[in-house]
DNA sequence: CGCAGAATGATCGATGATGATCGTTTGTGA
DNA sequence: TCACAAACGATCATCATCGATCATTCTGCG
């Protein structure tokens, strides 16, 4: 075994655990303890881990990542003024004792807010807008089942759900990465994925998106926009992303971070 | 047991819990009281939590508790120090990298602490698991999909689950109201429905119950005792109840809450 | 084939962590 | 206020781990 090996299956399991003993290492490169104290002690000048006694640890253990991780967090403070508007128009367009379906992304779990004092039935893919409806609210909450993805925040499965397919709601809000005259775009194929799970359980589509997304482009189509019923975005929507909308027969809204949203275009 | 773990492991039930008491985290690392001390001191300087008289408590006291947390903490105080040596040793059965698959409960809550420094793909139908695995370790969750209950902590489906269906693990670990000698019995017809869907997804049947629930009685029979494959509970037992297990070809392992669990009869 | 240099493994003294003991402090209840 | 018990801190013996040194093996090259 080189020694570029075994410094590879090291990093390998200081990776996967949050720590590893040198006895772990022996076993798992078949070297000595001697050996393995070295390699350590070499990655740990290249910074590629940290040592610490009896073994090693990852270089940034966070400690506990939460729930809403780095990603998250970031999104979450950005435009959120926006999102915070948007959010609440959203929850505007409902009535207590209606179902929806809410994908999981950072404009949608602002939804939760609004949502904390009413009394809907919410199915979602978002753990962390299951876990706040759960605590702050009355609602009464479907999950999907799956996989959690800790990095995007969604719960996935790779087979068939008849949870979600059962559930048919009379709305579905989704955000997105873009939307421009293709349609509906994402750049996370997983995000896709989970999306198009639930994009046909509800009869109308509304979408979340801050005006800056019209600018963005993606790799991914989601759906064409005449699947779209409804779009809410803010004040800072240009006339030619307005009109787009329009010809497509979608239902505009503008929602004011001051307080009531204006609806522009219907179908 | 090494340092890191310790503080995992410490965190996790800092988390949990408000307040932690020295005690308790010596059942739950196996470790002297000195040892504790020194950990809480050690993470009290890191500013991971607040060292307080007894033990130790979060550094963010606001860790508010919305309905659903009331009956679950109430009774997480109960025989804690039996459940926590309990699901230590259903924790000691496994190996990282293992699929297992557990069910929601009190006492099975516990084995999210010792996991807290595994890493292994966990599957469960509890929301608070899921929620604390995520948070405080790096196993791999899934979650079956359906209505969380508030009530039980649990997440429930009247429809199939193809997810469910799909995931089979090496072990599955469960609690119950009672065990006797018609077998496993469970007063709450939620919880019934919910283990029903997951026995038979994996090679044994792992029971966790502490010695008092051989005298209960419930109304609702779960399955037989030549279904389980092993039984954990602590010193309490009567001979009574061992003889019942080992005449039904039971494995059963009575953990105690200083350190080693001990086997008695076996298959 | 033989040699030089590096890598590896083993040994041993040094260091650090752990657990038990004991005296002191703090909180609690009469 | 006093007495008691629990919790704490300090100290020390024990043991695992570490670092340094040296012998051995592996590898590449003339």
């Amino acid at each position: 075994m080189h020694e570029k090996e075994r410094h590879r299956i090291i990093l390998s399991a200081v990776e996967d655990r949050p720590v590893v003993t040198v006895v772990d290492l022996c076993n798992l490169t078949n070297v000595s303890e001697a050996t393995v104290r070295r390699d350590i002690a070499t990655l740990h000048m290249q910074k590629k881990l940290r040592r610490v006694r009896g073994g090693a640890e990852a270089i940034s253990p966070p400690a506990f990542v939460g729930l809403a991780g780095r990603t998250f967090a970031v999104n979450e403070t950005f435009r959120i003024r926006e999102k915070a508007a948007i959010a609440r128009a959203a929850v505007d367009l409902c009535a207590d004792g209606e179902s929806i379906i809410i994908n999981g992304g950072t404009t949608t779990f602002q939804m939760v807010h609004p949502l904390a004092s009413r009394r809907m039935q919410v199915f979602t893919n978002s753990f962390p807008i299951a876990e706040h409806l759960l605590k702050h609210s009355k609602n009464s909450v479907m999950l999907s089942g799956g996989t959690i993805y800790r990095e995007q925040n969604i719960i996935l499965s790779p087979f068939d759900n008849d949870v979600t397919r059962n559930f048919y709601a009379r709305r579905m809000f989704m955000g997105a990465q873009g939307l421009g005259p293709l349609g509906l775009m994402e750049a996370d194929p997983l995000l896709i994925q989970a999306e198009q799970k639930l994009i046909g359980q509800a009869d109308e589509l509304v979408v979340l998106v801050d005006s800056s997304k019209f600018a963005q482009r993606s790799s991914l189509v989601l759906c064409a926009l005449d699947r779209i019923h409804t779009v809410i975005t803010d004040e800072g929507i240009s006339d030619q992303a307005a009109s787009m909308l329009e010809a497509a027969d979608v239902t505009l809204i503008v929602a004011r971070p001051g307080s009531a949203q204006q609806q522009e275009a219907a179908s």
